[in-house]
DNA sequence: TAAATGCGTCAGCCATGTTGACGTTTCTAG
DNA sequence: CTAGAAACGTCAACATGGCTGACGCATTTA
């Protein structure tokens, strides 16, 4: 620990930095959700099913880190909305695979393009070595469960 | 703009980075926050409170981005608690003027520090010039108005 | 002095999370 | 084969933290 004597000024620097990007990152989908009645959870749920392809509920429950209640209502709006169907994995018949519909890609993708020229501008002004280092801060940032449930940032 | 055409892929790694982190992040204050019968907007309050030393009502309110509806909620209870004064502006007696007690400094300062840690560790993954990479990916990220409300990253 | 400003507050609603309890289907171990 | 465990889906009740709309009050300004 290199750096273990960080100043509280230089921890709030990051704090509030955080705060506001992350709120105009979200804020970015939350406008193109509302305008089809979605919320944020929504967009998480359509996220990461569009992410792996298919995926098991519970894997999705746990990626989310919240309870089957809170997913199942949010899934039943989906399914209502025709952007997620639900079939059995036919290896194991009480488990449920999620998948998009055609309808559900094309609002996820609509919804990462959104955020997409906000990102890439972000990056572009941590320079061209910066990217790295941005993908090291954020990886670090995270909760190591959590880091063998995202892809490579090559 | 040199790279217009950042691949869908690269802008998932970011965005999942951003989603993953940022609960983690979060995550260290609401521990603490939830010992105390409190939750984050109150968190929030604390620190803009804080870094201001004392601040206007209507400034508050426009940092937070919140109807003075959701934020009066928040600050009768600090008030309650004992942690938020609020006095009034002697140059305008309309308006109100929030500080922190004592007490509220302390848990203001637990919370910063609940989440230092992390913080220093992630910036030290970032490696040595990564700390300006993240600080200019950071404010790019944010919305041009927020940026006149953050410290410099000195 | 009348109007505008800056609050604080009440009421009702929405989105998203939580616990707890129950029922059903399906797999698995004895 | 059967009992129990597992993986859901669902219902009910509740908390948090947002929202809009409508009032009222003190204070400043035109």
């Amino acid at each position: 620990m290199a750096d273990a004597f960080m100043s509280d000024f230089a921890t709030r620097a990051i704090a509030e930095r955080l705060f506001f990007g992350y709120r105009a990152f979200t804020g970015d989908a939350d406008r193109v959700l509302a305008s089809r009645g979605l919320g944020r959870a929504h967009h998480r749920a359509l996220y990461f099913i569009e992410r792996a392809g298919s995926i098991p509920v519970h894997e999705l429950l746990a990626t989310l880190g919240i309870t089957k209640q809170a997913l199942t209502r949010v899934l039943r709006e989906l399914m209502e909305a025709r952007l997620v169907e639900r079939r059995r994995d036919p290896t194991d018949g009480r488990r449920g695979i999620l998948t998009l519909t055609n309808a559900g890609r094309a609002l996820e993708l609509s919804l990462l393009h959104a955020q997409k020229a906000r990102i890439e501008s972000a990056l572009q002004d941590a320079g061209p070595s910066g990217s790295a280092a941005v993908h090291a801060f954020l990886e670090a940032l995270m909760e190591p469960d959590d880091r063998e449930r995202i892809g490579t940032s090559l």
